[in-house]
DNA sequence: CAGTTGCTTAAGCATTCACTTAAGTATCAA
DNA sequence: TTGATACTTAAGTGAATGCTTAAGCAACTG
C-alpha cells in the first residue's frame, strides 16, 4: 500500500515519455526481447535499455534473461495502480458535480 | 483526436509529481483559489503557481481569474483522456492472457 | 489615499532526463 | 575457436524540471 504510492511517482513518469508508452504498447501484445521491443525505435539500443530500466522500476514491466535473450512482458499490477487512482479521482469529482446538480435543481424548484 | 495524443505525454507528466497529484487531489473535492491549493505545501507561492501551469498546460486543471482570485477546478476531459488509455492497454493485455489460457487449456485436452 | 492581499514576472541554480558514442561481456553457431 | 549476436557498462552532453528569491502589479480594505 505505502510501496504503491510511492510508485505511482514512477508509474507517471515513466508514461510519460512517448517512447515508453509504445513499448508498453507492444508489450500489451505480447512479451519481446529487447532487440524486437527497440526495433520501430530510431535510437540507439542502450537508449532503448534505459527506457526499459525505467519502465522495470515503476513496475510496468518485468524482465527476465535466458541465454543471451532478455524477455519483456507487461506486469499488470501497475496498470492497475493508474486505473484506480484514475478512477477514485473521478468518482470524486463526479460525485461533487452531482451534489453541485442536485443543489441547483433545489434551488430552481425553490424559486417556481 | 490528434490533440489528446499530444497531451497524453503532458497529462502523465504532470500527474508524475507528488505536489501535482496532491492538488489534483484537493481539485476533485472542489474548486479553490490558488492560495487556498498552496496552504499545504512547504513551497514558495510562485512554485505552487508553476505546478499549476503545467496541469493546466495539460488540460487537467481550468483557470479562471475574477479580481485578482484565480479560481482552480479539474477538467474533467483529461481524467477521461488517461482512464480511457489504460483501460484500452489492459483490455488487450487481459485478452492476451485469456487467449492464452485457451490454448493452455487445449493443450491439456489433447494430453488427457 | 495607504496598506494589505493575491497573484505574477523574472532570473538564477542544482538536479534529473533523454539521449549519444565507445568499449565491454557473455552466449550461441559453425 | 572464431565470429556474430544480444545485450551491458560507462561516460559525457545539452535541455528540461523543480525549485528559490526578489521585485512587481492590480484590486480590495479601511
Amino acid at each position: 500500500m505505502l510501496k504503491q504510492l510511492q510508485r505511482l511517482d514512477e508509474i507517471f513518469q515513466a508514461l510519460a515519455d512517448p517512447s515508453r508508452r509504445g513499448m508498453v504498447e507492444r508489450l500489451c501484445l505480447g512479451p519481446a526481447s529487447v532487440s524486437e521491443l527497440a526495433k520501430p525505435f530510431a535510437m540507439s539500443l542502450p537508449a532503448v535499455v534505459q527506457h526499459l530500466q525505467v519502465l522495470e522500476a515503476s513496475g510496468l514491466v518485468r524482465t527476465e534473461k535466458v541465454g543471451r535473450v532478455r524477455t519483456c512482458r507487461i506486469d499488470d499490477a501497475a496498470l492497475q495502480t493508474v486505473e484506480r487512482w484514475v478512477n477514485d479521482r473521478r468518482k470524486l469529482w463526479e460525485r461533487r458535480l452531482d451534489r453541485l446538480g442536485d443543489f441547483l435543481a433545489e434551488e430552481n424548484e425553490d424559486k417556481s
